[in-house]
DNA sequence: CTCATTTAGTTAATATATTAATTATTAATA
DNA sequence: TATTAATAATTAATATATTAACTAAATGAG
C-alpha cells in the first residue's frame, strides 16, 4: 500500500526521463545560443505568422511571467518581435523575424536525428502505449466533463 | 517524416503531464511550508538515516549546486541538518531533524491520497505499461553496454 | 452610460536549474 | 613522497519557475 518505492513514483519516473533525453536535446540548442525554452518558442513560431503571448504559453508550457523576460531575451538577439493587436490592446502578437525564421533549416534535422535515436528502440506499438498513457495523465481531469 | 506535432512530442508529453499532476501535490506540500524539492529531500531523508550530498542528489534528482541553497532553507526551517563525514572530510552528510522526521507521518497520507486519485483511473496493465515505457526512456545508454 | 468584473500581460519576490569555475580533500602514480 | 589526477561540495552568473499582486483594456449587468 502507500508509494512503494519513492524512486518508482510516477513523478520522478517522469523527472528522470526528462533528465536522461533532455540534455541530448540542449547540446544541440547550446551550438546555436539558444536555451531550451527559447528553442520552444521557435519551435512553436515556425508553424505561426504570429501568435498571442497566451497561447504561445499554452503551446510551450512556458508560464507567461517567465515568457516575459524570455521574449525579452529573443527579441535582444534579433530572432522575434512583439507587436500589439489592433483589434484588442491587450493582446500581443509575438512573430519570428527573418532571422529567427532561418534557424529552422539549421535546427530542426539535428533535432529530429536525436528524437529518432530515442525512438528507435521502441517498437511501434510499445512507443503508442508510452505516449497514450501520458496522453491520459494530462487529461487526468478533462474527460469526465466530456463533449 | 521528421517530429509530426511538437505538442505530441515525447519531451512536451512529458512535461504536460508534470504540469497536469504535480500542482495537485503541490497544494499539499504548501501547506506544509514546503516546496516541492524540500519535499523530495525529506522524503529521501525518512528512508535514510543519513545520506551524502552527492547521493541525495542522485534519488531527489536535484541537481547539487541547487541542493546547497534548499538544505541551507530545510536547516533554516529546522527540519534538517549537515554533518561534515569523518572518514571522508570532503563528503557532507544530510540528517533530518526530530522537526523534520515528524512531518512525514502528517504529509505522507495526504500525498498517498492524491497519488492514488490519479493512478486510480488506469488498469493495472495499463499503469504498468506506462512505468515501463518511462523506464526504458531512462536507460536509454546504460543497456547496450550490459553488466 | 457607469461601475464591477474579467482578461492579457506584466512586475515583483523568492526558489531552482544550468553550466562553468573553484576549493578542499583524497587517491593514484612516478 | 612530491605531484598530478579524481572527487565532493560549493560558489558564481545567468535563465526559469512559482505565486501573488498589479496595470491596462475590454465586457457585461444595471
Amino acid at each position: 500500500m502507500a508509494i512503494q518505492d519513492f524512486s518508482q513514483s510516477l513523478p520522478m519516473m517522469l523527472y528522470r526521463a526528462l533528465d536522461e533525453i533532455m540534455p541530448k536535446f540542449r547540446y544541440i540548442f547550446n551550438e546555436f545560443s539558444l536555451t531550451e525554452q527559447q528553442w520552444r518558442i521557435l519551435r512553436v513560431l515556425w508553424e505561426h505568422d504570429r501568435i498571442t503571448l497566451g497561447r504561445l504559453s499554452d503551446l510551450t508550457l512556458i508560464p507567461s511571467p517567465s515568457l516575459v523576460g524570455i521574449i525579452d531575451r529573443l527579441i535582444k538577439a534579433n530572432l522575434v518581435s512583439r507587436e500589439r493587436s489592433d483589434s484588442d490592446r491587450r493582446m500581443i502578437f509575438v512573430v519570428a523575424t527573418q532571422e529567427g525564421r532561418k534557424l529552422e533549416a539549421k535546427v530542426m534535422p539535428r533535432v529530429n536525428e536525436i528524437y529518432k535515436e530515442i525512438k528507435e528502440p521502441f517498437s511501434k506499438r510499445q512507443w503508442g502505449q508510452l505516449i497514450d498513457g501520458l496522453d491520459q495523465i494530462s487529461h487526468l481531469n478533462k474527460k469526465n466533463g466530456g463533449k
